[in-house]
This record gives C-alpha cells, structure tokens and sequence, in this order.
DNA sequence: GGCTTGTGTAAGTCATAACTTACCGTAAGT
DNA sequence: ACTTACGGTAAGTTATGACTTACACAAGCC
C-alpha cells in the first residue's frame, strides 16, 4: 500500500514546474535525503521541502524516514500512471488523426453540417 | 516538415494548465475549429486562441486553416515526444528503485558517506 | 540533559501567467 | 463592393504559486 498516484493530472501540474523538474532529474540516480537534494539547486532548503511535498501529494515520489533524515525517492507507480495517461492519449490522437485524414480523401463536407 | 515538439518540457509545462488539458480533451475525439472549442468552455474565445497558440508552440497541437475557420489536431508526434521522455524517467526510476533494494539488502552505508 | 543536525511549516512578498474587453485582419456570401 | 462570420493580437487586471526568512519539532551525539 505505498499509495499510488492520486490522478496523472496533478503529476502533470507537478512537472510542470522546473525546479520540480530539476528534483526529479537528480532521483533519476537514485534515493537522496533533503540537504543533498537542496545542495544541487540555486533555491533554498524549505523551498525545496514544498517541492517536495508537491511531488509527493502527486504521487511521484515516496519518503523512507532515515534517522533524523528523510530519504526521497521516486515513485515508479506514479510514472507509470503518468505514462498510462499517455498512452491513452497518444492511441486517441492516432485514431482522431486517421479519421481526419480518411475524411480528407472523402470530401463529404466542405462545409461543416452544423 | 510538421515540425517536431521542440522538447518535452514545453509539452509539459503546456499541459499543466486545467483549460488546455481540457482543450486536449475535446480534441481526442477529433479535430475542432476555435469556435466549437470555445462552445464547450467556460472562458472567452480569445483566451482559448490563447491556450491554442501555447498548445501548438509545444509540438502538442496542428492547425489547418479551412476557409474562415482554423482547424486543431492534435499533434501525434508531440505525444508521441512527452511518451519518450516519460519511458525514459519510468527506466531510470526502475533502475534506481532496484538498486535501493539492494542496498538495504546489504546496509554497506547507514551512514552517507559524505 | 543540553547541543547540534536535519527537516517541515507559517507568514509574507513578488513574479508569472491566465483572463477579460476592445480591436484588427481575412475569407466567404449576397 | 459591402456585410457578416471567424479568429488572432494588444493592453490591462487579477489571481496563483514560487520563493524568502523565521520558527518549531524530532533524532542522534557529547
């Protein structure tokens, strides 16, 4: 029950940001504890934390408490519930994309039949 | 000469916003003129050729202009271009979940090693 | 037990970007 | 050619959220 994420699009609105961004390339490496993780940007330990919280409510990245130091580390069910979103969306945009297309080769409507 | 999405953090950034994302969902279906797009919104035509015009600089969105009216597509190869980039996160996450295991299956460090 | 280290939270400031109204250009219809 | 419909752009306002400093709390070390 490591909780999974709680939709794809707060884990979008997540990303979004790019200190988030920086965060998450610096997990691609592997579990850091804070201070290490703040170590390596221009902004400051507490921001970092509400990043980190952000990142965490979304569901892409998980806390292991170490002594008196929390260990961050990303969430492979919330990447991957990222990438089922768009999967969806990419099979969609083929399909909406080959209708368009088979109605361009059929010029039925010219003008939409509103 | 489609032009490609010029990285997936653009696409990223684009889609964080609610109205856009709800904008992409209209579009799944098939491609809109603005106006349809509009109708089905709760904001003004001008801030969705707004959102458009974010969508489209991402790679995420196509436009083909049909007499009076422009028509937007969604985008395959802009999908297509965020799925490769999350692929990548969802290995490297594996990967560094894997070797955290392995770790605390042999605790060589309690300690960071500084 | 007090001190130090590591981190999360609160309060407040400031920058960004989403939205509105007004306007302009362009393509079709009569 | 004039009118109408459709959509992009400009300018200005407002709301959101990212950042800072200051503080509080818990866990290890002496």
């Amino acid at each position: 029950m490591t909780y999974t994420s709680p939709n794809p699009e707060t884990a979008i609105a997540a990303l979004a940001d790019p200190t988030r961004r920086a965060i998450v390339e610096r997990l691609r490496h592997g579990a850091l504890p804070v201070g290490e993780l703040a170590h390596g940007l221009t902004v400051s330990r507490p921001a970092v934390s509400q990043h980190l919280k952000v990142l965490s409510d979304a569901g892409l990245l998980e806390v292991t408490p170490r002594g008196t130091r929390r260990v961050y580390a990303l969430a492979p069910e919330g990447v991957a519930a990222l990438r089922r979103y768009l999967d969806a969306l990419w099979d969609d945009a083929l399909a909406a994309f080959a209708a368009e297309a088979g109605q361009r080769a059929s010029p039925l409507d010219t003008e939409t039949p509103e």
